[in-house]
RNA sequence: GCGCUCGUAGCUCAGCUGGAUAGAGUGUUUGGCUACGAACCAAAAGGUCAGGGGUUCGAAUCCCUUCGAGCGCACCA
């Protein structure tokens, strides 16, 4: 509604001969000021040397749109918009009949995107911070998806570089132990309980002579594995699972070294080959090959990133934890050396996660071993919470994890308040016991509540595309808050069954379309919406 | 020291591309169940939007600066 808004006021500013204009509809906090409200006509009394009163009539008397009931003209010039009743009526019969579809739209016209997220080495169990990544690739994804864009969903898996090698290391080490021999972990080892279980695996299946290049394998399959099904669990999915070592495999990383030099890109200092990133606004030159001649993983990273161009998207979205955020400037600047366009990728910083249990943080460490894993995490607040919990913040806020808060089964947990509305919505339709069907005609709703719910349904749709266009899935979360908030409200209002057979249908209808689209909103953001609690 | 992200109610956070009296939850105080689920609703109280300067009709929002927090600044990933 708010692009239909925008096109009929450019329209109503091309017959004043104004064109090229930034037309900003919002709707107003306090709904005193219209369904919607444009501060058109004060951008341009600056503009035009006239009065914004005088600017605003203008535009009213030329403007054209069937939607709506009046405009109103207020304050220092705002324009205010009044939508038709009728037209928010329509819209819970296109609810009832759009159902899982409702909201969905196709401003993404087709366009094709790359979601790359977690990609975490294969080399331990997914923790916390990853559980952040997860929910946020796999939301937006789900909103990009529904708003009409060819959406990919991509994880890459590091199983070729040094951290591999550190991972057969410790799961000898770990093996050997089990073997009753003595050896110990080093500073760089993995130090966590799931290599040990990796070791028991080998040791269960081989005994005392397992073959050497099995740790290697069986640990990336092992956790690679283990790491799949957290994620599932936690209802996150792939389209597409790349590994570093069929890039290696494919010629790709070589064919993008032999590229940079040739392009003169690279130079050699202390036997160590550099990128001259520095060329691209990087702070200093990058090594791509180490004196002993290994790569260091930022070689790859490129070649596995212009293989994501090659398969020709629109765009490209990465999902960083903060620790990475150093990493944009030289990825970008290799991209641009490659000849392709560094502005297509958009690279995501989901600030840390702080875990916080007793009111005090609890640090993690992957050397050390202490972690909490994503499975515990679901094991001990629910998918729904983790996810719900994960959605509802923008990613540029440090985010701390409150086991005790996130375990609470009440009102302090805002995913039960939202989970309510829909349970307490399908309790009456069970009582009501029969469909919800459209109506031609509205005659009975006309309190203050029942029609802030209708407007705010109505909404959905600019709140899906908004949040796509911005990839802040968080406002979904805030979204569907509301409208269950609007729910609550007017289910203390006003009773939904009676006698009256037209009034208490076109409340089952308005409740059917609210029950929609709260499990819509869900949907997106991976929380199953009760039928009970 | 340099870079990135932040600083909004006691606490946890929203605040859309600059707009109308800065909003929720939680906590505190109070009222509401013989009505479809009280895990709910209604109301009160609570603010120097970190401090200072600037841009303009108008700033929590944009720019500069100071202070504070987290994270980076490897021939690790």
């Amino acid at each position: 509604m708010k692009e239909k808004l925008k096109e009929a006021i450019k329209d109503a500013l091309v017959k004043c001969n104004i064109e090229d204009v930034n037309v900003i509809i919002e709707v107003p906090k306090d709904d005193k000021n219209g369904d919607y409200s444009s501060n058109i006509a004060m951008q341009l009394a600056r503009f035009l040397k006239k009065n914004p009163r005088e600017v605003a009539e203008l535009i009213k008397s030329n403007i054209v749109f069937d939607e709506i009931e009046k405009i109103e003209i207020a304050g220092p010039g705002f324009m205010n918009f009044y939508l038709k009743k009728d037209y928010l009526f329509d819209n819970i019969n296109n609810v009832i009949l759009a159902k899982d579809n409702y909201g969905s739209s196709n401003i993404g016209n087709g366009k094709k995107i790359n979601i790359e997220y977690v990609s975490a080495n294969p080399t331990g169990f997914l923790h916390i911070g990853h559980a952040r990544g997860a929910a946020y690739g796999d939301s937006l994804a789900n909103i990009l998806r529904f708003a009409g864009y060819d959406v990919t969903r991509e994880y890459y898996i590091n199983d070729a570089g040094n951290q591999i090698n550190n991972l057969e290391k410790s799961i000898i080490v770990r093996y050997h132990n089990l073997c009753g021999l003595d050896d110990t972990l080093g500073d760089n080892s993995y130090h966590g309980e799931d290599i040990i279980e990796v070791a028991k695996k080998i040791y269960d299946e081989y005994g005392k002579s397992a073959p050497e290049d099995i740790f290697r394998k069986r640990g990336v399959e092992f956790l690679l594995d283990k790491i799949k099904k957290d994620l599932s669990k936690f209802r996150v999915e792939f389209d597409l699972w790349s590994s570093e070592t069929d890039l290696y495999k494919s010629g790709m990383v070589k064919d993008t070294l032999d590229k940079l030099k040739g392009d003169g890109h690279t130079y050699t200092m202390d036997n160590a080959l550099y990128l001259k990133t520095t060329d691209y606004n990087d702070e200093k030159d990058r090594v791509l090959v180490k004196s002993d001649s290994n790569n260091t993983y930022l070689l790859p990273d490129i070649a596995y990133h212009i293989s994501k161009y090659k398969r020709g998207y629109d765009k490209l979205i990465d999902v960083f934890g903060a620790d990475h955020h150093g990493y944009i400037n030289r990825l970008k600047a290799a991209i641009k050396m490659m000849g392709e366009d560094p502005d297509k990728l958009d690279v995501r910083i989901l600030q840390m996660v702080r875990l916080i249990k007793n009111g005090e943080e609890i640090k993690m460490s992957k050397r050390t071993g202490k972690t909490l894993t994503l499975n515990d995490l679901i094991e001990d607040v629910s998918v729904d919470a983790a996810r719900y919990f994960f959605a509802m913040r923008s990613l540029d806020t440090q985010l701390d994890f409150d086991m005790e808060l996130a375990k609470k089964k009440s009102n302090e947990n805002p995913v039960y308040y939202v989970g309510y509305a829909h349970a307490r919505i399908c309790s009456i339709l069970n009582e009501y016991n029969k469909e919800a069907r459209p109506i031609k005609e509205y005659k009975t709703i006309n309190s203050k509540q029942a029609l802030n719910l209708l407007f705010k349904i109505y909404e959905f749709s600019d709140i899906v595309r908004l949040s796509a266009e911005k990839f802040e899935p968080h406002l979904i979360t805030n979204y569907v808050y509301d409208l269950a908030h609007l729910f609550h409200t007017f289910y203390a209002c006003e009773k939904v069954l009676s006698d009256d057979l037209d009034y208490t249908l076109e409340r089952i209808n308005l409740i059917q379309a609210t029950a929609i689209t709260i499990n819509n909103a869900c949907r997106l953001i991976g929380v199953k919406a009760p039928n009970k609690m």
